[in-house]
DNA sequence: GACAGTCTGGTACGTTTGTTCCAATTTGAC
DNA sequence: GTCAAATTGGAACAAACGTACCAGACTGTC
């Protein structure tokens, strides 16, 4: 494939996720991405198969690039010594400019989880990305001081996960101020608790 | 309308579901619905005016349902005294349980919010669900003594709601015992311990 | 600059889609 | 039983769909 070529095939799939994101999984057809991407039909047919290939490869980019930048990500926060409240914000201003900037693509993620309910083809990419973001939660967790940052990283995604599909279904204004670094302050503050080191009077 | 015709809309919107859960949002056509209720094209277009109408409607009825199962359980769960581990077992025994018994209204209602985010005329009823889940968290949470039960409800909701999605997508097989219970243990105990109450020696 | 491989854009075909229509039947109130 | 309203099932339609096709243009290699 020529350079040409796999820039347009990158097109297309980026269109793809903008017509997943405004109008969800079923209007991704061969046609509606052609004209969201601004080329003939034959162009997607060309570069895909099928229109179940283009609707997974996209999908897999997401992840793919989602995946990425939480790696870049954990090298970035690794190294600083940040407590409970600050981490809390610090994740918090992260996920929410994320969700600000391409909210199109949390929502293509949210489909990818689903549509790996029935792809099974589709689950080694989710898989991957799922460890990326255990991989930085635990690094949060470790630096809040948690004596189980294994388990405690996979409470902190999944809630993660639990209030993006609320924020995305809700659109509330106050996402970052009022939800998440609320909950992740909660949350991480709890962590760096001893388990069980107070007995109730 | 007659009874007859309820019963018959109500199957309609129940094979609507069976769509859903095996293949997707996106599979609800008139037809695959008509085929997969056993009545002929007509009688999808007859109670449900459009594609929209019918998928809607589906997805209002699933979020309706499950909303008075929370209330039945809040109910039956409110005046036990049980301890952290306790509530975490029986809360994932029952989440388990309810998720074996019929995956497809699960995943349906993932396909409801993220229809929400782009149809607000399914928030109200996702909201109502919501709010469900809140009044039963937050009765677990009070229970194993945490001093911030309304925030550590929407922690404890959304975790679930992560993990619900994560075990759609990966299909593990001990999802009870081996992710559900550890991180409901985890997560209750952790909010049983007064806030801070031990500073760092 | 010649040439094979890559890409483009337009057309076309058969299928499936949402929706409408209507004659025939069933239902429940009176 | 009568009658209007509700329901049924089948046929039909235009529109949108996935996909295949192809003649021409482009690209990189030699």
């Amino acid at each position: 494939m020529y350079q040409k070529g796999e820039r347009r095939s990158e097109e297309i799939l980026r269109a793809t996720l903008r017509v997943i994101g405004a109008r969800g999984a079923d209007a991704v057809t061969h046609r509606a991405v052609a004209r969201e991407a601004g080329v003939p039909v034959s162009s997607t047919t060309y570069y895909f198969d099928s229109k179940e290939e283009l609707l997974e490869r996209a999908l897999l980019m997401a992840a793919r690039e989602e995946t990425e930048r939480l790696e870049r990500l954990v090298l970035d926060l690794a190294p600083s010594a940040l407590s409970a409240d600050e981490w809390a914000a610090a994740v918090s201003a992260q996920l929410a400019g994320d969700l600000n900037d391409d909210p199109a693509k949390h929502v293509a993620l949210f489909e990818l989880g689903l549509e790996a309910a029935r792809t099974p083809a589709l689950r080694a990419e989710l898989a991957r990305w799922q460890e990326a973001n255990l991989r930085l939660a635990e690094v949060g967790c470790r630096a809040v001081g948690s004596d189980e940052p294994g388990l405690d990283a996979r409470v902190v995604v999944a809630t993660l996960t639990g209030l993006l599909l609320e924020q995305l279904a809700s659109e509330r204004e106050d996402f970052e101020t009022g939800v998440l670094r609320p909950a992740l302050t909660r949350l991480f503050g709890q962590l760096a608790v001893p388990s069980r080191a107070v007995a109730p009077l």
